[in-house]
RNA sequence: GGGCCUAUAGCUCAGCUUGGUUAGAGCGCUUCCCUGAUAAGGAAGAGGUCGAUGGUUCAAGUCCAUCUAGGCCCA
């Protein structure tokens, strides 16, 4: 073991590239892989990213999370295997391939051919993912990419069918007409999740409409009543098929002052009809159950039945918040309206083509787009004198994320799996669920499971895994898990087919039912089944690696971003109880979105998105890491931006690399390599520095096991700030004696510092690791294991008085910038008030004498001459004793003569007198501040206070002229160029009569100090160095 | 429109769970000090109506309500 030579600076992307080459060359990831075997798995998954597009900061964010936890939990001996997984199917792979062809639409792919288009998706998950694994590697994201998971597989296509036959012969994948949004370009339904990404604000129709009551009581009484309903969306009239009102909620039928007669909601009335309207009566909205209207527009043809069609329905969901508390209902066109009609028996009509087009045979508006057709039919209302009143209505609409076309709420025939089946399994699979942060747990998560609807699967597309489910003419199913499974239908050709469209689409065979041809059901499923199977299908379970996959479900840590709340956390919790009636992840930490600098969302769109790779090359992978791991909270939305990280690196990595430096330089210099550590005859300063070390090990495991990598790197940064201004600030002096104990102790804290950092920022600890501590057994900092803390000694008490130590000296420094007097110039004394200085050991007040430059220093407290005291009430002792009466108390408390009060105190227990009645009170309920008398300079902080006593004498004024000199020298033989080690020649000469005395007087000790051999007075003509203030002048050489 | 999160110094953020009387850190700024880790380090200062309003309490940055602004999710 030899310490190796640590330049004072570093280019840290530079050394990153190196330590990538280092750990690639020499396997490090594999081996802590196989170091781990033994011991326990702590079972980490990755949530695959979408290979559609480039990677961007965001992905860094959470990749960095991703790598730190396992990092974490190798170095204490667990095995924490990494797969890698790319997700591949799916719409937005395949817009990104119709946007590179210049495709209008899902003709066009058709004419281009099915299996051609495909195959062009691909190849641009292909090239994406490589951009991706580009990040991963300069990231310095362990995660195994040889052996990662690709959803398009045909193995993991075996896996999901294995699990959508064990879905559907539960009686859970079921094909159902639902109202979904769906793109009348693209053809086809849209998932929640891209839906939420196409809300544009537009301005629409609004329309109140009068539908005539044709029968009952209320035209009976009240002749010309009408319904008054409000829509947005004008062209769902044609389809009317019912209105429907709130059972609950209390309906006016009243009268306008144009004389019309209407029911409205009684809450509404006065807006919608005028405040000069008239009620005649008021009914429940059940009374109005059954009456019948007249429709809108009576273009469509309804079938024949017994239902209540064109009559008012009873619905729980309508309300009184805006329009008339009466809806209208279409139910082709809405998931409410369909509910509600389904439940009265009312057939579905649709006059909307796929296409968005009303069909041809509609009067007025076949063959127009839905919703261009609102004009139109708003200026035939208004003819037929049934529109009440028609206003602009601005709101935020569904539009294609991708081509912009108004999304059409539209019933059509889908796959569902029922998730609400399931739901309460769900909800009892969260509760056993550890959520960071914990709000989620209940709210955002808990909030989706409350209010689960079906999981809508199919998608009428090309890129995505097949929809296993072969249907005959008779409309028998057959789901078939995998292509094992098919073969036994179909044939042994099944087995190697490539289990995408068109291929599987020309699969067919005999029904198992009745012998017809059955051939696939032509929709494929949303790409989140695939990722949300992930903990199986990423083996190919059930089909190969069983063992494999038992050993590592569930999994005890996953991490993405918040926004995978409905997304992959949810897929992953639902496939999972759904398929092995459990929740696949027991931990998962749910991170905040990155933001720029102004606090705004990146997007391509606001040209503010911070690309990786060049963030890293210019301020190292490392700064990156430490910037999204500690800077802010991981769980809340943050900025980034150049100036929050280039901050980081110069506070904390490079006040790390500092210290490295400072260690190597001055065992170099002596000789010493790190192969034998002498802690025997440590300092209390060794010692505190070292327990110091094991406690940051201890707390920022503490911290890490519960997923607080922010507090974590508060604590790393603390006592690395405390190892180099402190520690080896005060130790500077035995480093360049080449102090074994001190190099040691050093030398021992670094190397827990660089473990405990080797998670967050693994290249420049690699560095240091192989710098500094390299051995024969342990050949990189990601192969050694946690410090052992549980074994070490921390010292609390210890720690305390250093920390009173340093309390003290900054309290040195401030009374020495008030006094004007240079720290350089020594003084006789100090006075010192604080609890517990009486037993701060001589060692640490050795660091206060000298870092204050006083010769002494005596306690004040028991020198009552010299000493004011304060007292003041402290309110949180005296507040749970007094309650009210605290600040009249308090006001007793400081109008006490401070001095006896305190003695009484110190006696005993004292009184105060209020209104009467004493009080006693304890030393517990005051704060007692000691400060010394006018006439010194004094510094004082909660209630510790230190007095510098300025009298100078001929001796002082000596020894401060001494330690000018010696600092002019010093300053000397480094524009010199001098080595640290380099011993010279002095020769001096005094104009001054007190420099002539200090140089003679204290010759000894500056020559000593500046390593000089030799020390004369003598001849100085043509010295560069001279002071004219001080009458010195000094000629330097080399021994 | 609904739910959740956030708002503290010029900037980036702690503190809020468990209320206690001078609200902190880092960066930046001014002045000074120290100096063989030195393109570092330290001290002092300027800079805060702790988003707004109201409430609870002897006491509110901290608890409650409402509002405003931003973010996220949903509709």
């Amino acid at each position: 073991m030899t310490y190796r030579d640590v330049p004072a600076k570093i280019d840290l992307p530079l050394m990153e590239r190196e330590i990538l080459g280092f750990w690639q060359q020499a396997a490090i990831f594999e081996k802590s892989l196989a170091k781990s075997e033994d011991g326990p798995t702590w079972v980490f998954y990755e949530g695959p990213p979408t290979a559609n597009g480039k990677p961007g900061t965001h992905h860094v964010e959470a990749r960095v999370f991703k790598d730190v936890f396992p990092r974490f939990r190798t170095m204490k001996g667990y095995h924490v295997p990494r797969k890698a997984g790319w997700d591949c199917h799916g719409l937005p792979v395949e817009l990104a391939v119709e946007k590179e062809l210049g495709f209008a639409g899902k003709q066009d792919i058709e004419k281009y051919g099915i299996a051609e288009f495909n195959a062009r998706c691909r190849e641009s998950v292909l090239q994406h993912v490589d951009e991706f694994a580009a990040m991963t590697e300069r990231m310095g994201y362990w995660v195994d990419m040889d052996q990662a998971y690709w959803t398009m597989d045909a193995s993991y296509v075996d896996s999901v069918w294995w699990s959508l036959k064990k879905i559907f012969d539960k009686g859970l994948l079921v094909q159902d007409h639902r109202v979904s949004p769906y793109c009348p370009r693209c053809g086809t339904g849209l998932s929640d999740h891209e839906l939420a990404q196409g809300y544009e604000d537009i301005v629409d129709a609004s329309v109140f409409v009068k539908l005539p009551i044709t029968g009952g009581k209320i035209v009976e009484q009240f002749p010309g009543a009408a319904l008054l309903v409000w829509t947005t969306t004008p062209w769902t009239l044609v389809s009317n098929t019912a209105a429907a009102v709130n059972p609950n909620v209390e309906y006016d039928i009243a009268k306008t002052d144009a004389g019309e007669i209407f029911v409205v909601a009684a809450a509404l009335r006065e807006s919608v009809l005028g405040e000069d309207s008239t009620v005649l009566a008021t009914v429940t909205g059940q009374e109005l159950e059954g009456t019948p209207y007249q429709r809108p527009f009576n273009w469509v043809e309804f079938p024949d039945t017994d239902a209540p069609i064109h009559t008012v329905l009873l619905a729980e969901y309508v309300t009184t918040e805006d329009g008339t508390g009466i809806v209208h209902q279409s139910p082709a066109f809405g998931a409410e309206d369909l509910a509600t009609c389904r439940a009265y028996g009312l057939p579905v009509v649709n006059p909307v083509a796929p296409n968005g087009e009303f069909v041809a045979e509609i009067p007025h508006v076949g063959g127009v787009f839905f919703k261009t057709a609102d004009s139109t039919l708003v200026d035939i209302l208004k003819q037929e004198g049934t529109l009440f009143k028609h206003l602009p209505y601005e709101h935020s609409y569904p539009h294609c994320w991708r081509c912009h076309t108004a999304l059409i709420y539209y019933a059509q025939p889908s796959w569902y799996i029922r998730t609400t089946a399931i739901k309460d399994q769900l909800i009892a699979q969260n509760e056993k669920t550890n959520w960071f942060p914990d709000t989620i747990k209940n709210g955002r998560f808990g909030d989706w499971l409350n209010n689960n609807v079906d999981w809508a699967l199919s998608r009428n597309r090309y890129w995505g895994t097949p929809l296993p489910i072969w249907r005959c003419a008779e409309g028998h199913l057959t789901c078939v898990g995998g292509r094992a499974d098919l073969a036994q239908y179909a044939g042994d050709a099944a087995l190697e087919m490539d289990p995408h469209r068109p291929f599987v689409d020309d699969v067919t065979f005999p029904c198992p039912t009745c012998g017809d041809t059955a051939s696939r059901v032509p929709e494929v499923i949303d790409c989140w089944f695939d990722s949300g199977a992930m903990p199986f299908a990423q083996y190919g379970y059930p089909q190969s690696n069983v063992e494999k996959f038992e050993a590592s479900y569930p999994a005890d840590f996953i991490c993405e971003a918040i926004d995978q709340t409905r997304g992959w956390f949810y897929t992953l919790m639902a496939i999972g109880t759904l398929v092995f009636d459990e929740s696949s992840y027991k931990n998962v930490l749910c991170l905040g979105h990155i933001l720029d600098e102004d606090g705004r969302k990146m997007s391509k769109h606001l040209g503010n998105v911070l690309e990786p790779i060049p963030l890293m090359d210019e301020h190292g992978a490392d700064a990156l890491r430490w910037f999204m791991a500690v800077s802010g909270s991981p769980w809340q939305a943050r900025r980034v931006g150049h100036t929050t990280i280039a901050e980081v690196v110069r506070k904390t990595l490079l006040t790390y690399w500092n210290t490295v430096a400072f260690q190597s330089l001055y065992a170099r210099s002596s000789q010493w390599d790190g192969s034998v550590l002498t802690l025997d005859n440590p300092t209390d300063l060794d010692r505190w520095a070292l327990s110091e070390a094991y406690r940051l090990a201890r707390e920022v495991d503490e911290a890490l096991e519960q997923f607080d990598t922010q507090r974590a790197g508060r604590l790393i940064a603390e006592y690395v700030d405390d190892l180099s201004n402190w520690y080896v600030r005060r130790s500077r002096r035995r480093f360049w004696d080449g102090d074994a104990v001190a190099l040691s102790t050093l030398h021992q804290c670094l190397k827990i510092v660089t473990q405990v950092m080797a998670p967050f920022t693994p290249f420049i600890t690699e560095r240091v690791w192989q710098d500094l501590f390299l051995t024969a057994d342990v050949e990189s900092v990601h192969l050694s294991n946690w410090p052992d803390w549980q074994t070490a000694t921390i010292d609390d008490k210890l720690n305390e008085q250093v920390a009173l130590t340093r309390r003290i000296v900054e309290l040195g420094r401030a009374a020495r910038a008030t006094s004007g007097v240079k720290t350089r110039q020594p003084l006789q004394r100090a006075l010192v008030a604080a609890a517990g200085w009486s037993e701060i050991p001589e060692s640490l007040q050795e660091q206060i004498r000298d870092e204050v430059n006083v010769l002494a220093l005596e306690e004040l407290g028991e020198s009552s001459e010299l000493v004011d005291v304060s007292v003041k009430a402290n309110f949180k002792s005296l507040g749970a004793r007094f309650a009210k009466e605290t600040p009249v108390i308090a006001a007793a408390i400081a109008a006490q003569n401070a001095a006896e009060f305190v003695a009484a105190l110190r006696e005993n227990s004292a009184i105060v007198e209020v209104g009467g009645t004493t009080h006693n009170i304890s030393l517990d309920d005051v704060v007692i501040t000691e400060v010394p008398r006018e006439g010194w300079t004094v510094a004082s902080a909660d209630g510790e206070s230190l007095a510098l006593d300025l009298a100078l004498n001929d001796d002082l004024i000596a020894q401060g002229i001494a330690r000018d000199i010696t600092r002019m020298i010093q300053d000397a033989r480094k524009t010199s160029g001098f080595d640290i080690s380099d011993r010279i020649v002095v020769t001096w000469s005094a104009s001054d009569a007190n420099a002539l005395v200090a140089l003679q007087t204290y010759g000894e000790r500056i020559a000593a100090e500046v390593l000089a051999t030799t020390w004369q007075q003598g001849d100085t003509n043509g010295a560069t160095l001279r002071d004219e203030e001080l009458g010195v002048s000094i000629v330097l050489a080399k021994a």
